[in-house]
DNA sequence: CAGTATCCACAATGATACTG
DNA sequence: CAGTATCATTGTGGATACTG
């Protein structure tokens, strides 16, 4: 690890998952396939806006898939690609080190488990 | 602008990390103790601001300690706490994120152009 | 050397209203 | 249901000059 200077991967990873939600959409498409409503429900600070700029940032960078069902209305589903699935480890790491600061702020050590 | 005031463990850890240096700057740190003069050439492109803004975000967070050597002119040296260190699976999972998609722009294989 | 102090540009996000 | 459009606001980062 010592080999490259990590510089430009981590601009580069950052440039792309820095956002406020980014990494949190895909949190809640690790489950699996989600509609655009379900994710506001999952996520009540969002606005319909940025959900819709962000999964779309996303399907562009093909890191997820969207689907339109040509039902009356319309359903969309959005999904991790295979490709996607490599951000399992990137929300597992900001997660776990979210808890740990969370932690830290207030030393009551319990979090309803649902926060995570 | 509504209030999940509970917060989620990935949105903390953005809040913390989530600018363009922060994690940059850990990473460069993980190598050991550094001065501030030493990251900026780390680092050529960040200005003077940021990483006085930066550094002491970090510090603040107690995932820096900051040391003042009273010579002259004064010198300033910077290294990862202990708490500081639980940032390198941060910096290793997005180095390797990085490095992948990177890898995947300079293929040419289906890709869209851009993505910014 | 290691900063501060201003001022400024632009990106990111939000609020609200409207629609096929 | 799943968006667009518009406007306003906040946040992030940069340029430049100055300093103990």
């Amino acid at each position: 690890m010592k080999d490259n200077r990590s510089g430009c991967s981590v601009e580069e990873a950052m440039r792309l998952l820095g956002g406020r939600w980014r990494l949190l959409l895909a949190s809640y498409l690790l489950d699996g396939p989600k509609r655009f409503n379900a994710l506001r429900r999952d996520i009540p600070a969002i606005s319909q806006r940025m959900l819709t700029i962000d999964l779309r940032a996303l399907e562009e960078a093909g890191l997820v898939k969207r689907t339109v069902f040509p039902t009356v209305p319309v359903t969309v589903e959005y999904e991790l690609t295979v490709d996607g699935r490599r951000l399992e480890p990137v929300v597992e790491v900001m997660k776990q080190f979210g808890l740990w600061v969370k932690s830290r702020q207030s030393d009551d050590s319990v979090w309803p488990a649902n926060l995570a």
